[in-house]
DNA sequence: GGGATAAAATCAGTACACTGACGATTAGTG
DNA sequence: CACTAATCGTCAGTGTACTGATTTTATCCC
């Protein structure tokens, strides 16, 4: 019985964490290629694209949406609007939190990804 | 026809990619979880086993066999030799490379982690 | 054997991705 | 109203993960 059926840690290519990490590596890969002119990344996409369909979110709700935690939504934030593409806007009514919202720019940018991120998706669904 | 069964790249959750993004995060959640009093990252128990396999393979090779880029790759192995688990060697050969070798204290890690680590590619394959 | 070429590693720069700590502000309680 | 607890955002620190430039060393060809 040269082969058994349990997983075999002392293997690294037959670890699920090691395919798994490779599957995002290659749907990442295959993001940036396909909106590379664009320069937009997986993450900025879903962030620009939560703001658009839920204006005036804090960015504690959008890091919920998107699956980050707050540091992290700050960062993609931070870069989507020194492009001009989200603003921040202090609310009147809690002086903590920050609201977001998309811009025209934002807007405009999203409507020319839309394309891309379908190849993308259809790309990735492909081999699998 | 209210239902298109092609993906719409205007939901977030319904984007493969984010799907796998999500995948591969709970996945690294559950590595370090098992893993935190060890201080192994995935990568750097990949790393390890890698060398420990193929001891004497310069950090090219390596890279290759756990699907890395060599600047990445660089960064894992510092963090490796500077806890004393592994030792880079300049090869007489070829003045270029530098050969890889897993240290006794790098082994002991690596027994000691190896439970952890079966325990956790069950529990990521547990739900799926 | 000297010049072009290529390869190995590193470095700079950008972008995630997390934890834990912190300052500012708000809300809840006595 | 003062005290306390909770909340929102940010910052510092660590660790991936990539591209492109640079340095060092080997090799190839004449």
């Amino acid at each position: 019985m040269p082969d058994t059926p349990s997983v075999n840690p002392t293997e690294l290519k037959r670890l699920p964490g090691h395919a798994i990490r490779r599957l995002h590596q290659i749907s990442v890969g295959i993001f940036h290629q396909e909106l590379e002119t664009l320069s937009l990344t997986p993450l900025q996409y879903g962030a620009l694209l939560t703001v658009r369909d839920q204006p005036g979110t804090d960015q504690r709700s959008l890091a919920r949406l998107i699956a980050l935690d707050t540091s992290t939504t700050a960062g993609v934030v931070d870069r989507l609007e020194a492009r001009g593409l989200l603003e921040r806007q202090h609310s009147p009514q809690d002086r903590r939190v920050r609201l977001l919202y998309i811009t025209p720019s934002g807007l405009e940018l999203l409507a020319e990804a839309e394309p891309a991120v379908t190849r993308t998706q259809a790309l990735i669904l492909a081999p699998l």
